[in-house]
DNA sequence: GTGAATTTTGCACACCTATGCAAAGCGCCG
DNA sequence: CGGCGCTTTGCATAGGTGTGCAAAATTCAC
């Protein structure tokens, strides 16, 4: 292990003092003189700043942490790689942490505060929600915290999610439009903000239609639960299935279409939530709600961001409402094509 | 912002010196009546040693950087989020970064050097090369790095992958025993090592096997080329397919149902590599060669961790056999069912 | 050339913890 | 009680950078 090149370093080859060094490298007022000098001096002993060093000093890591707790889901990799390039654009890295599935509150405030214990500037928790000690230690390190894909209400923890109420009646109004009469539910876990409010809004919709629904299974984000709800569902005779996110819905068709034998959407039509990539494909062509991943993705960048740069900046709740995407799952309302 | 709790906080509180503290928190020796009265202040201060200035002392960051291309291949948040949770376990935190899929050298050098000044303690790259130069700078720097899925020869990098050649090989023997005789090949990324070993491994066991391919193109690892190149190989008229990795065989399988109106296995046996999850689902039930990530996320971790444990560990070079898992996708050779 | 205004520079210290070293404490045996 | 070995403790310093402050250097107008 080669001894570390330091500014000190740097700064008795160019001649110069060390502060020197550093108000180059940081970006402060420097003569365009030494800056050369510095410059050069750097780049023949290979210096660059150690950003430990720095971060300890300014009281700022330039690091968001995130937590993520399932990335079975196609929608939760496609929203980390645009985070991770997003916030490099920006200046900032990530580091990550899983949480299991099953992750109760202990899982993630050990998480959490791991996080802290490296100093990151902010946090984006995906789809995980955190307990109120926790949220209240964050206020007091004075470390904004996202909830991204996630509400938690009485929290005071900004949080950006796509209209989940909306989007749960849009699916429900598609379906009446369609004519279906003995409409199920594979809802989102209900544990969760996003799939108790589409379910929520599912529901209501139905009901102002004038439909109650067969039945309401919850899939619980998972493949088997999934399965296990949408047979029984079709078991009790459905016309059309909304399922709570695209991920449980390919599930859902597949065990239809090779277990049950029954024809999509001719049989039984189906609606997922999400659009990722793989609800386009011919295999599925699944008609589903869109999520504007990029839109919330930077949404929430930028929320996290105001809040880094001007602490007194309000915890913002922002929704974004996506577009029901028509595809080949779900049989369309007459004159529609 | 509420004034940070440092050691010396907790020492005063505890009546003793601010080593003590230290060597509380940082498991050195100390007798057990200070220990009580240290983590009872530190308890009432919720004081939490700042990893950044520990970091800076120590030398070590525990923390590592990743360095992934694309995660819309499924077979990478899988391995990422395993990534995630044993190093977790081993003590060490992720940085994760990723590049976009064209990167040259360049984008790659960057993020490369952003590593290194974060003072990560090691680096994992999957399915991504490293210049010579930086792979220079990190041994100069005494980082150690671990390609993950991919090969470089002569880097003398440490490097973790499955038996590609082995593997391509037996995708070829089972095609052959199953009585193909007009086999093509969507290949993985050619410029990749992994999609090259795959194809040359294939290559050779059709040779000795007295067949020449229909036809090989290269399916660059991504959903429209790998369409293209099925396509274009359905046209030449081909009784089976290997393609380079599950990620495009989906993609393959798709376009010969819907597109092209091709029955699997009955009119193409499609066989891909590296069985993720969503190869079993019955709407692709997809015959491919599995690469056991468990086992060779664990492998390199454990070379990680060994070169930086030991600097003097040699770069080792794994390859991880893994099976041919059969499924529905390929017509069977008679007598095996 | 002179004084004022402005920029640049260096000094010294701060950030927070780990650790070598020497002193102090303790237990133990003769 | 003295002496010895072992553990515990505090002191002081290191690790590499950013930044307030005052001195020095430069610029500018006259």
């Amino acid at each position: 292990m080669i001894k570390r090149v330091t500014s000190f370093d740097v700064a008795e080859r160019a001649g110069v003092s060390q502060s020197a060094v550093s108000r180059v490298f940081s970006g402060a007022s420097a003569s365009k003189d030494t800056a050369t000098k510095v410059r050069a001096a750097a780049a023949e002993l290979g210096y660059r700043p150690n950003v430990l060093a720095r971060s300890l000093i300014t009281g700022r890591s330039r690091i968001i942490g995130m937590v993520f707790a399932y990335l079975g889901n196609p929608f939760y990799p496609d929203a980390l790689e645009r985070f991770s390039r997003v916030l490099q654009d920006e200046g900032y890295h990530t580091l990550v942490f899983t949480v299991p599935e099953t992750a109760d509150d202990t899982d993630i405030d050990r998480v959490v505060q791991q996080m802290l214990d490296h100093q990151v500037d902010g946090m984006i928790l995906a789809s995980v929600g955190l307990s109120d000690a926790l949220a209240a230690r964050c206020e007091a390190a004075g470390i904004p915290v996202v909830l991204f894909n996630r509400g938690q209400t009485g929290s005071g923890l900004a949080q950006v999610t796509s209209a989940n109420r909306a989007g749960g009646r849009k699916v429900a109004e598609f379906l009446l439009a369609g004519g279906h009469t003995r409409i199920g539910h594979v809802s989102g876990w209900q544990g969760s903000s996003t799939g108790r409010d589409r379910t929520e809004g599912f529901l209501d919709a139905l009901a102002e239609g004038g439909q109650e629904p067969v039945g309401v299974e919850d899939g619980r984000y998972t493949h088997e639960d999934a399965v296990k709800a949408a047979d029984k569902l079709a078991g009790a005779g459905v016309d059309a299935l909304f399922v709570g996110n695209d991920h449980m819905a390919f599930a859902v068709m597949d065990h239809l279409r090779f277990t049950l034998n029954l024809r999509i959407p001719e049989d039984v039509s189906v609606v997922g939530y999400d659009d990722v990539p793989m609800a386009a494909w011919a295999g599925y062509s699944l008609t589903t709600v869109r999520q504007p991943v990029g839109r919330m993705v930077k949404t929430t960048v930028q929320a996290l961001i105001n809040q880094i740069e001007d602490k007194s900046a309000q915890a913002e709740i922002e929704e974004i409402d996506g577009p029901l995407i028509l595809r080949g799952s779900a049989r369309k309302p007459e004159g529609l094509q």
